[in-house]
DNA sequence: CTGTATCCCAGCGGATACTG
DNA sequence: CAGTATCCGCTGGGATACAG
């Protein structure tokens, strides 16, 4: 279990090339967050959310240990926090240990678990791409057998989606 | 082909639940941006550079183009540009088509490729949780077979990676 | 067509101080 | 422990004007 994830996250990353299918004009413009990336950027685009969201997944709970770990000001964290409540990425519980006071608790949200891999794929890029020679400090595997995890397309009939084997279709929203 | 891509993203989106096997402690705090994800956001978690890529992705290459079709100024995307160009995203070259002047192109380094992914689960995340009735105006299938395409994650051994099957271990680049 | 140069504003996020 | 309240600097990004 050791062996094969000593090198954080293997090399095979899937290369996605999108190849254009449907008609897009050249004039054609997005409508201000009509696309789903750009409504999932304006939602938990910004540093602090994404972090927090992984400390949340490595398990933190506790307010001032997301903070901490985060390495953000609790105001900051704060006001992040409750967004992502809002949002409903998170939930906020309190719960009491017996003989102890009460004491409040994140947990995340389906909604919020699904963020893991849009996460995941984004520190598997900067892990490859944006190297200082020191590597990440966390590696990741699959819990069933050890070896290192990565994020790929696949499509719905379990086929892996190579380098150039997207095509994209535009349905409407489009303007000017 | 149309008929399982009529529903842009199918519902069943991996969902990778993080569980902790090393030693992070409470009080462990990760130095600034020592972790891979915190590198790429820094390095292109903006919402123009995701956007342009996004485009770039979708076959745009001129100035102009991404420029309007991301829907920003050109003071931005000409900014913007230049430090993804400066990063290794993608590479500017004149071009000349016969009988015409010369041209400018962005074209996408493997670097650049290699980030659809990320994108793409963002947008897939996006998609599923953010809906506002009208969907995402585009959708995504495997060329080979027109099933939709989804990013999930898979393991060395090539298993399918489900909720909670996700083990981080901690190396070093902790401090205080 | 492919940009660059200014001006300006809103929001993120740091620092510090203060409450229950 | 779990926040809230202020103040304030930096940067992302819009608008507009200009240039090769």
């Amino acid at each position: 279990m050791q062996k094969a994830s000593q090198m954080p996250y293997d090399a095979r990353v899937t290369v996605t090339t999108v190849r254009l299918e449907g008609r897009m004009a050249d004039r054609d413009t997005w409508t201000a967050g009509s696309c789903s990336l750009d409504k999932a950027l304006q939602a938990v685009g910004s540093r602090s959310a994404l972090l927090l969201m992984r400390e949340a997944f490595y398990g933190a709970t506790r307010f001032d240990e997301l903070a901490r770990r985060v390495g953000i000001t609790e105001a900051v964290a704060s006001s992040r926090l409750k967004e992502l409540v809002e949002l409903g990425l998170m939930e906020r519980r309190p719960y009491q240990e017996p003989g102890q006071r009460t004491r409040q608790e994140y947990v995340l949200t389906e909604m919020g678990q699904d963020l893991a891999p849009a996460a995941l794929a984004l520190m598997q890029w900067g892990d490859r791409w944006l190297q200082d020679g020191r590597g990440n400090p966390v590696s990741l595997t699959h819990t069933d057998c050890g070896e290192p995890v990565r994020i790929e397309a696949r499509c719905a009939a379990d086929h892996h989606v190579g380098p150039g084997e997207v095509s994209a279709r535009f349905n409407r929203s489009y303007r000017r």
